[in-house]
DNA sequence: AAATGTGAAGTTGTTCACAGCT
DNA sequence: AGCTGTGAACAACTTCACATTT
């Protein structure tokens, strides 16, 4: 395992990461296999120099004079991001949104399986269209022992929200995508990724002012 | 209108603003009139001083040794976000993201009213689940100008995503709020708000392993 | 010659410390 | 006395400049 003091990297650097590999993918269907730093950096819409302060982040990967061997380089990125096997997730509030989540397939495409669907209410969202089971609360406990789940996607009412996520860590989650609008207090070792499409759309309203 | 060098305040402030912004509108909700930085930064989860320094970013809003006045902060932040009225949003490729987006009414709840759906393939799309008309491409055009659409949410995969931007942003959108992986490039005036679930599951994946 | 890796410089964003109102 | 507003100090992140390797 790759030692490296992971306080000191910038969450923005890992972020870049997934940009990377994306363009790397793009690039090696392409039948590219070395690229270099500037090449990939425009494709990811930085600057060269950043590219190659965050892989240097993380160890030592291109050749001088010559760039980046592109199989490597994604190689060592999923290995880094913990993508080479499926991950289990579960989703927890199948509302509008959550079943939205559910039938948008996006997330096993990319290396994330969703190994149940959970609800306060299941029975009402016994539809058609929801294309999974959706499971009472009581369950979870089971399906996250059984799949020994780490992640979990929240889109539960704001004002369950944080009841919900002390729940899933007290189960053993130790990761959260909150689509919440509120702020979740959870411990140190616990990461949470806020997603909010309501405030991306406000925030651009600001722009649309002149 | 207010003067200020937009240039030169973070952008990460303009989000904060959001955030207060809900959060106020719950201290409203729960009858109070008055709230310190030190109390409403609590509730955003922020420290006190971001939070003035955030709002005199803008001008004072607060009144020494007593507050903020909640109603006539929230107007504030509304102003300045351009909250106050409905803004017209277009939605552009409705597979199975684009369609989530439109069965999630959360948009409309938010200040934002959808004015369009359009697809390149648009007949495909006209299932019983999908909450609105599905229009081919070429009336875009007209439904932008009618509505005087200035902000856009761009589901189209990857590889069409550039060439779709390009024809919003020659319609007079300003603001696309892109959920395709790919980096657009755009002109400086244009504002472009990224989001990717799958690149936020992979970065808690990162801080799964240890 | 070409391109990486990196300490140092520069820039941006956050926090502190406290002056200044009410 | 209490709490805001803000210049100055600090921290985080980005970019530069160039030494180093192939």
């Amino acid at each position: 395992m790759k030692k490296v003091a992971r306080t000191e990297i910038p969450r923005k650097a890992i972020y870049r990461l997934s940009v990377y590999s994306r363009c790397l993918n793009r690039l090696k269907n392409n039948g590219i296999h070395t690229v270099s730093s500037e090449v990939l950096a425009k494709a990811a819409g930085v600057k060269s120099t950043q590219l190659r302060k965050d892989l240097t982040y993380f160890g030592q990967f291109g050749t001088r004079g010559l760039g980046y061997d592109v199989k490597q380089l994604i190689e060592m990125i999923s290995e880094l991001l913990g993508t080479k096997s499926l991950q289990p997730v579960v989703i927890v509030g199948v509302g509008n949104l959550g079943r939205a989540l559910l039938s948008y397939r996006g997330f096993e495409r990319e290396g994330f399986e969703i190994v149940g669907a959970f609800d306060a209410k299941p029975s009402q969202y016994l539809t058609a269209e929801t294309p999974m089971e959706v499971q009472p609360m009581n369950e979870l406990e089971d399906v996250i022992n059984k799949h020994v789940v780490k992640m979990a996607v929240l889109c539960v009412p704001p004002t369950a929200a944080q009841e919900v996520a002390n729940q899933l860590i007290g189960l053993g989650v130790v990761a959260v995508l909150n689509f919440a609008p509120i702020v979740l207090s959870v411990p140190d070792e616990i990461t949470v990724n806020n997603v909010n499409l309501a405030m991306e759309l406000e925030n651009l309203s600001y722009f649309i002012n002149e």
